[in-house]
DNA sequence: AAGCTAATGTTTAGCTTGTCAACATTAAAA
DNA sequence: TTTTAATGTTGACAAGCTAAACATTAGCTT
């Protein structure tokens, strides 16, 4: 039997986690305030004690998976010190966790117009700017690129995880071979890219 | 004063229509069963009668969202005899819809794992399609190509229409000169690609 | 250590939604 | 015209979000 304190002890925080297994397993479905008060076994008032509606405690969770998102990246990144292949890595790590954790990515990238809370977003997109500033110390890009390129890169990997994790029928397939060649390709975008090949 | 007949006429195509209205108003938040049948000025028990749940209604809009944006991509590339011009135009009215229509387009793309009917994309994808065929055609890719080309493209389109679009605070801007500079890039991963600049 | 106070949970209850079952109305077929 | 199938309505119920009022307890104050 469990021990029943009237007080939960770090209730905010065993919300977010419980969040997280939910939303590993169901994407969003399963975030409401009454089903995870439920399996902290809390009453669901007690929520908002620590978050002011149930859309900000979708939105902490949100937060808490782009930060997982984040650290798995750093850790990619972390394995590689030549500028490409850190760029690679970048890419084929944000792919490769929107595949494995479908629920999560949706999470972390839930429609953010119906989400408040969202200064902070250091995470996924900080690292990708790191690696872009990489390429552009080694010369490879310019320093008025850096902007540019980071959104671009961003947007293939991003547009590329949506598509493939969806149900389209027409989806992108994601068989390692596919996601080196769209990696492949955004390198060429980045690389190739001169101010006098416009028009 | 509205003429009260028992029978709505064309509820279905009604509910739709509504829908989209309020897609492009609000995005999902007010595409409930409730909601629209008030709309409709109907029980919100009629809706059951032509759709089997809540969910399919939303679906069916979404599947209508879908085939807007694939008219305007259709009436923009028409204008265009220029394959790369083409293919600009392509990718430049998607984005374009995204950021001009930011409810339909959510709503396009609602996410997919939680909606039914999902049989049928002819849409956008069927004219980004098209537009990569006249690319191999004029000799400008291979033919085994022609996939993960028409998957590259489209995920750069949808991942910065997405990105751009959200209100994450270091989102890509999307001034006219950014998206061209996107599209360009995308041109060179097109383009630029061979077997041989693997690994 | 006794007592006050704020933090944290609970209960109760109201409102909104989605949907089932049973019934009402009407358009279309026979 | 009569039957029937399509289409809408009413009533009811469960589930979810959240406001208001009340209960318990952790921790500081003295």
């Amino acid at each position: 039997m469990k021990k029943k304190s009237y007080h939960h002890g770090n209730l905010e925080e065993a919300l977010i986690k419980v969040g997280m297994k939910e939303a590993k397993a169901t994407g969003s479905r399963n975030l409401g305030v009454t089903h995870l008060a439920k399996l902290v076994d809390v009453t669901p008032m007690a929520v908002y004690r620590h978050f002011p509606s149930g859309e900000n405690l979708k939105a902490a969770i949100s937060q808490q998976a782009r930060e997982e998102l984040a650290r798995r990246m750093a850790s990619a990144v972390a394995k590689e010190t030549d500028v490409k292949r850190k760029f690679m890595a970048t890419g084929r790590e944000y792919i490769r966790f929107g595949l494995a954790e479908p629920g999560l990515f949706s999470v972390a990238f839930l429609d953010c117009s119906e989400l408040p809370n969202r200064e902070d977003n250091p995470s996924a997109r900080g690292i990708l700017h790191d690696t872009i500033l990489d390429l552009c110390n080694e010369g490879l890009i310019e320093p008025k690129e850096v902007q540019a390129v980071a959104h671009f890169a961003w947007s293939i990997v991003h547009g590329f995880t949506m598509l493939a994790g969806s149900e389209d029928p027409y989806r992108p397939s994601a068989r390692p071979g596919d996601i080196e060649d769209v990696l492949e390709r955004a390198w060429l975008g980045v690389t190739q890219y001169s101010r006098d090949s416009k028009k």
